[in-house]
DNA sequence: TAATATATTGAACATTGTTCATAATCAACC
DNA sequence: GGTTGATTATGAACAATGTTCAATATATTA
C-alpha cells in the first residue's frame, strides 16, 4: 500500500506529537514506543521513520514542545523584583505545571541522548528562553557587567531543582519527615538566593564603587 | 546441562556484580545487559535469574556497592569545622571518583525503577550513611535540636549536586562560557551555605536566646 | 491514458528482558 | 558401586523493542 492523502508531511509530523505527547502523558518515556504512536495515530511504524529520524529525534521534540509550553506557563507570572518573592511565584506555578503533566515532564531528565549525539541548536534555544525567566528573576541581584554570573547562577538553580524534583520522584531522598518538593525548594531557592545577595554585599564592602 | 559446582550462589552473586561493574563502567547503563553479564561470568542468562530477581535487582545492587564504595572514597575527607571549606574538600574528592567512574556513577539517576516498585530499605540506609557525610559538614550550622533541618539541607545539596552532574553531563546546561561541573557546584556550595548561615544568624537576632 | 514519482507499508532483523521444561550433576543412601 | 532424588544450569522460546527496506499502491505529470 501507499500514498494515502490524508495527511501531508507536516501534518504527520504534528499529528504523530500530539500522540506521542498523549501517550507520554498517561505512561511516561517507558511507554513510549514507535508502534503505539503509529497506532494511535492510524499509520504505521515506518511512516515514523519518514517524519523522525528515529525515536531519540521524536522524544527531543516532544521535550522542545513541553519546554514551550512550560515557558508560556511560566512567562506570565509578574514578579515585583523581588528574587525570592517572585522566585518562590515562579516555583508555585511550576509545581503546578509537573502536577498536570508528572510523566510528560519526567521525560526531560529520563530521557538520555546516546554519548556520540548532542542536543540540536533549536533544544538549546528553547531552553536559553526559559533560563530567561530565572535569570530574570535574579537580575536585581546582580550590577550590571555581570550578566554572565547571572545566567550561570540561574543554570545552578535550574539544574538544583532538576535534581530535587527527579531525586523525590524516584524516591530516592527518603527524607526525615516526608518533606514534600515544595518545601525541600524552597529552602534551595531562599537559601541560594540570599547567599547570592550576601555575596554581593561582600564584594560591595570589598571593593567599593568608583565615582 | 546444570550443576556445576565452579561457584556456589553466594559467589555466583559477587562474580556477577563484578561483571556488571565492569561492564557499567565501560559502557554504561545502556550497556549492561543480562546476556552481557552472563557471558562475562562464563554463564548462561538464565542463571543470573537464579540469582537476582531481574535486571532491576541487579541494578539496584550495583548502585548500592556503589554508594558504599564513594562513602568509603568520602570519608577520608579530614574536615575542620568550616561547612564551605569542608564541602569544597568533600566535592573535590567526589569528583575525582566520578572521573574515575563516569559511567558506573550515572547509573545512579539515569536507572529509574518502575512506578509501583520502591527501593528496598537497605538501599535507603547505605544512602544516609552517604548523606551522613554532607549533614556532618553542615552540622556546625545549626544549634542543637535541630537536626531535621540539618538532614533537609543536606538532601537539599545533595539532590542539587545530582541535578548538576546530571546536566552537565547530558549537555542540557549549555552554559554562557563552558563552565565546569565543578564551577558550577562551587556556586551552589558557596551560596547555599552561606544562606543557611545568614538564615541562622536572621533566627538569632529575632529570637535571641534564653538564659 | 500511460509513465513517472513518491508515500506507505509490513515483513524482517537484531536486540532486549524473562521464563521454564529439560537435562546434567551432586549428595545421600542402600 | 549403583540407584535414587534433589538441585541447578541451560538455552530454546516468547513477546516486545527500534529500525530498515523492497515491494506496492496511489498521485501527479506528460
Amino acid at each position: 500500500m501507499a500514498r494515502r492523502s490524508d495527511h501531508n508531511r507536516g501534518e504527520l509530523h504534528d499529528i504523530a506529537l500530539s500522540a506521542a505527547r498523549k501517550i507520554a502523558l498517561t505512561e511516561g518515556l517507558k511507554g513510549l514506543t514507535a508502534r503505539k504512536v503509529a497506532d494511535e495515530i492510524g499509520y504505521s511504524p515506518g511512516t515514523l521513520y519518514n517524519v523522525f529520524g528515529d525515536m531519540d529525534d521524536l522524544i527531543i521534540q516532544l521535550i522542545a514542545q513541553t519546554l514551550d509550553e512550560l515557558y508560556i506557563y511560566l512567562a506570565s507570572v509578574r514578579g515585583e523584583g523581588n528574587p525570592i518573592d517572585d522566585l518562590k511565584l515562579i516555583l508555585e506555578k511550576y509545581i503546578k505545571y509537573l502536577e498536570g503533566h508528572r510523566n510528560l515532564w519526567n521525560i526531560l531528565f529520563e530521557h538520555q541522548l546516546p554519548n556520540d549525539r548532542s542536543l540540536p541548536d533549536w533544544y538549546t534555544i528553547k531552553l536559553a528562553k526559559l533560563l530567561g525567566i530565572i535569570e530574570n528573576a535574579l537580575s536585581p541581584i546582580f550590577p550590571s557587567g555581570q550578566e554572565d554570573a547571572c545566567a550561570n547562577s540561574a543554570r545552578v538553580l535550574w539544574a538544583s531543582l532538576h535534581g530535587l524534583n527527579s531525586l523525590s520522584e524516584a524516591g530516592k531522598m527518603r527524607t526525615v519527615s516526608a518533606q514534600s518538593f515544595q518545601e525541600l525548594a524552597e529552602i534551595l531557592i531562599v537559601c541560594f538566593v540570599k547567599g547570592l545577595q550576601q555575596t554581593q554585599k561582600e564584594i560591595d564592602t570589598t571593593m567599593p564603587e568608583v565615582h
